[in-house]
DNA sequence: CTGTTAGCGCCTTCAT
DNA sequence: ATGAAGGCGCTAACAG
């Protein structure tokens, strides 16, 4: 059994408050009570219960997140951010992970709640409004970090896709393309970011007096971008230079079809993407693409919570994170 | 403030016993009483609070896992399997993240240890020597997860790398190869699986009277493949037809390398490599490479330690892990 | 500066 | 079958 503060205060001979006043540095000790108190806990190795000091200060210090894969990258790549910053603070994290299911995320709230969490974070590519209104009557702060779904009740950080997803279009243009389509997921298109990427490539091409293409697949999955091979070919016959997708896999698995019918990339044909996690470091060729922070999502994420559990004032702005555009090999600059 | 116990005994009328024992179902109460219980719980949205519930029965049901970096691949991988069983048996996981740093390690477990967990896991890159001392005096069951270290005495779950690797080649050799060259990792080699995977690819060779060219890099980034530029072009002017990477990663930037080149692979050179993650079925050529089983990797390890947690029996048998060759389309058939 | 006391919310004997 | 009482390890008044 480890010892207990009882233990110390024994050893040193004073009283327990005197021991829990010098962990806790809360009230002067004289100098020789605390040289005794540090002397018996370090013989004794003692280390305060965190759960009795919980109990008690009503404060767990955990951060409870629930994710859908702690195997995808997006999930583990926001999953830095958050640690790291709740790490600063003194916060750990307790993971969940839900595959997606709905109900199951159900019960992870409530196992949260009893866990006695401070704070819960949410993770995923889907949305469960379920369980954002469990979250919200429960009246403990909580954030929603959502791969595709961009919603402006929920938002907790932001991306300005729109203004970007025209920088980059811009981007084609200046390396003279002219021709240009997009490739964006149609699932519920008004409610994800997809929408504002697919406007800010249009407006980019409107702006230029250059005709749209918008293409569009129902999801991520190799299986997604071949479901459209139909379409992508009928673009690239009647000359489409350029492919402007979404998210990095649509690129890639685009890139992946295009070379295997022997078109090469960039040299025939051009393929930016979105999202610029590892996949697009080591792939060739190095893809041109928008590099999303999500290190900082998470970041923001958390630091959103701490700031409602310390009650720090902090003004409630909205907070707009910037991106940046990864110029690289996937664009060919014509002639 | 959440509802106690005690509000939940005043409702129903009953004392706090009666109440205690409806939740945990641990002793006889009559109907009557209890369905005045359930429906204050109901009506009140009571939830034991777990802390306090853990100061008494002095189970925490978490477990600790210090991680280098959640965002790499082989930790997420890991990850996975140690999250899902532990739900299992209904642990929760604390993540801690310490980007390799040794002594942000010490502190973590002692975190760990000051939070209750029952038991500790590392998933990690590098070796932590007094990390595990410390963790073996705590008394507290652990599990050490290695992505290249494979020490026997701190084997948790294993692979038979030798015997694996043997196949590869013999994969190669079936498909016409007979210049094979091996790429492994020369750091720490004796302490590390890539010393059986040489080992491995060796006797293949030499059960085939077949002469060996062993190379090694520093590492697994990009940069480590390319400091052996030399050796790779020197091994292919000698004949050499295919290449035994003791890594996905290596694979991938060898190949990297030699499509920089103009060689194609594998319709010049043929290459395979070890892990099997997500990056290995998006690249292009499809990889030929052993896939390691991470997710297991950390269903066992958690499975390990919960059996000592509930002290079952199970004869302590040294775990080995099957392996799965994935033949894809990095190695060409010569004829 | 220090010790005593009263809980935090819950489980668990021990009586009844 | 049920309630009262004690205590898990610790913090926080309250006296002194």
């Amino acid at each position: 059994m480890a010892s207990t503060i009882k233990d110390v205060a024994k050893m040193a001979d004073v009283s327990i408050s005197t021991v829990s006043r010098v962990i806790n540095d809360s009230k002067p000790v004289s100098p020789e009570a605390r040289r005794r108190v540090l002397h018996a806990i370090e013989v004794l190795d003692y280390r305060p219960n965190e759960v009795a000091r919980s109990l008690v200060t009503k404060k767990s210090n955990l951060i409870g997140v629930i994710v859908d894969d702690i195997g995808s990258t997006y999930v583990s790549y926001v999953l830095r951010g958050v640690e790291e910053i709740g790490r600063m603070y003194n916060y750990d994290i307790i993971l969940l992970s839900s595959y997606g299911d709905p109900e199951v995320e159900m019960k992870f709230s409530k196992l949260l709640f009893q866990k006695q969490v401070e704070g819960v974070i949410v993770i995923s590519s889907t949305l469960n409004q379920k369980l954002m209104y469990k979250l919200e009557e429960s009246k403990i702060p909580y954030a929603n970090i959502n791969r595709f779904y961009d919603i402006e009740e929920d938002l907790t950080v932001r991306i300005n896709y729109e203004k970007v997803s025209s920088e980059m279009v811009e981007h084609i243009i200046e390396n003279g393309h002219s021709n240009i389509a997009s490739i964006a997921i149609r699932k519920d298109i008004d409610r994800t970011e997809e929408k504002y990427k697919v406007d800010g490539y249009e407006s980019a091409m409107k702006n230029h007096g250059l005709s749209t293409r918008s293409l569009y697949t129902a999801g991520i999955t190799e299986q997604d971008v071949l479901d459209i091979a139909n379409e992508i070919d009928d673009a690239i016959e009647n000359g489409t230079t350029a492919f402007f997708c979404s998210q990095d896999e649509i690129a890639v698995y685009l890139i992946n079809y295009l070379v295997d019918r022997g078109i090469k990339v960039p040299d025939d044909i051009s393929v930016t993407g979105f999202g610029g996690t590892g996949i697009t470091n080591i792939y060739r060729p190095k893809l041109t693409t928008v590099k999303i922070p999500y290190y900082d999502i998470g970041a923001v994420a958390i630091r959103k919570i701490l700031k409602v559990i310390n009650k720090e004032e902090g003004l409630e702005e909205r907070i707009l994170l910037p991106v940046q555009i990864l110029k690289r090999d996937s664009v060919k600059k014509l002639n």
